[in-house]
DNA sequence: CTATACTTTCAAGAAATATTGAAAATTTAC
DNA sequence: GTAAATTTTCAATATTTCTTGAAAGTATAG
């Protein structure tokens, strides 16, 4: 396969992928062009690319900075702004778990709280349905939010080596 | 806060949080609508508390069956069908995990290993920048998929005793 | 077998979401 | 300062995704 096409599929495929996740098709695919190229590019070569208008480009570069995943650079002697994506894989999910847990787990986790102390006693059959559901729910919940928590914050080698390591090598299994 | 109230709110927030996860809302809904309620429900009673069509209804629910996330009951001498959802929450992550697997992450995985034998010298900057970003996501997302195989055959108990106490309590902590 | 209760399908319509492009704003060069 | 280059905004439009509802299908009772 040459070059051009295996780019074009990346792009095409991380942006679908980018759909499932909540990231819109033209973010991911932008993130897919700049993770994919050796230099950097401007909002013009991004036009070209992907065949989608400037505002477009524009609006979705912008959100990829303002997760960390991209970043806007100077050359000297140039007036277009160009642009490169965070390369470091492990970094890369690292910026979109700190986004997502703040975007999606925490709201949740406060919600569940208020939710818990409902009125009613816990003997009736529907409020305890709903409370243990909702308990259950918060406990892991919380567990994750601790787990991301350290991730966000660990260091590459913490991650892998440590708890990448126990959860699959052959020598850790029972 | 009063039982139905507190139930709305679950079921609307439940629902919004699916969206962001390439789950649909009304899917979504219906499964907080089971996951609460004590005691099964049909599909009519569904139409009723989530004001949607009996088709809507239809559709969700028979997905959420796909996903093993809720049961078809049928109570001696009813004619009607009966819907349940399954309440052990780490049942539920290991089956929307085994779900999500299948659907984003494999076919994810087999392209990758496609894209990383594209042609071309190595050492031309364009090809290196192209490779080294599809062996770099493909080692990660090996690495998840075993992690995932893993959690969907774990029982609880391994997963929750070994793996989580790890990463999260403070005696394993440096 | 027939009538009735219930479930499923799917084309059309509604709602939500993404994209465009032209005008406004900003920045830089001189 | 002004003009040219570039970036940003956002209302209008296009696209995608979800929902409806009525017709077709299926199962059960008698």
């Amino acid at each position: 396969m040459k070059l051009q096409e295996a780019r074009q599929q990346f792009i095409s495929s991380w942006g679908a992928f980018g759909t499932h996740w909540g990231i819109n098709r033209t973010m991911a695919q932008i993130h897919a062009l700049l993770l994919t190229s050796a230099e950097p590019l401007t909002q013009d070569d991004m036009m070209e690319e992907l065949n989608i208008s400037r505002g477009n480009v524009n609006m979705n570069i912008r959100e990829l900075i303002h997760w960390g995943l991209a970043e806007r650079i100077l050359l000297p002697g140039e007036r277009k702004e160009y642009f490169t994506a965070e390369k470091n894989m492990w970094k890369v999910i690292r910026l979109i778990a700190r986004e997502r847990k703040k975007r999606e787990l925490e709201p949740m986790l406060e919600l569940l709280n208020k939710l818990e102390e409902v009125e009613g006693d816990r003997r009736e059959k529907q409020v305890k349905a709903f409370t243990e559901t909702i308990q259950d729910i918060k406990k892991i919940g919380n567990k994750v939010d601790k787990t991301l928590d350290l991730m966000i914050r660990a260091e590459e080698n913490w991650f892998l080596g440590r708890v990448w390591r126990l959860l699959i090598d052959k020598k850790t299994e029972k």
